[in-house]
DNA sequence: AATATTTATCGTAATATTGCAATATAAAAA
DNA sequence: TTTTTATATTGCAATATTACGATAAATATT
């Protein structure tokens, strides 16, 4: 039937969870990309670099905002959105401290 | 109508999406940390340690094996999963490369 | 005020994901 | 060889995601 079951699972988890699902679409890592490669972006830019419809590039806009992995202000008629630091530190620093934790123990039977 | 049009991204886009969408889910998040826990790891524990039917956990298995998450070498009646360094190097040079775009360019507007 | 421009939301169709019971598969133990 | 044990696959129902046309909302321009 298809729950979510989010309850029996940690919030970090669920925090991680949520954060690797918004990056796991191509068209919301072209649009990271893109903002990454502006570092500083108006939506409409966006929609003309992506080959999607604006309603389309607006819900993914959304979706990565949710996620925490952008930050827009409102100038004017456009919308500038960029990436937030903070969610990206975040996610270097759990793969780091997974690759730490492989480094320290060493045991893997694989 | 719903394409995904994977075909309009890079390759290198497709691929990360398809890493994030594997770590995409508090399941698969638990497994990976299950596997770094132990770090040694055979399938039918993790059954036990998630609120999952069996046949979910090795769909969701199979879903990391797909992405380069985990590694499972055969043994005898169980399946020896592991994390697979490689990509989780992959993952974090990636945002490590991000933040120091960032850093360099200073022009973020928000 | 009327028009143009830009982004957001709504509604909806197509597709993908999730979860599990039932069942298959495969190796170890009896 | 039969039974046990452990993982994978199949089939299907429930849910979620994706995409976009139509439309709304909001500011800028004339």
């Amino acid at each position: 039937m298809g729950a979510t079951k989010t309850d029996h699972f940690t919030d970090s988890q669920n925090e991680l969870a949520t954060i690797a699902k918004a990056i796991g679409h191509p068209a919301r890592v072209a649009i990271l990309e893109y903002l990454l490669k502006v570092n500083d972006c108006i939506c409409g830019d966006i929609v003309n670099e992506l080959p999607l419809a604006q309603p389309t590039v607006s819900q993914h806009l959304k979706e990565l905002k949710n996620a925490g992995l952008i930050k827009g202000n409102i100038e004017g008629t456009a919308i500038c959105y960029c990436i937030d630091e903070t969610t990206i530190e975040k996610l270097k620093a759990y793969f780091e401290d997974i690759l730490q934790t492989i480094e320290n123990k060493k045991a893997n039977c694989c």
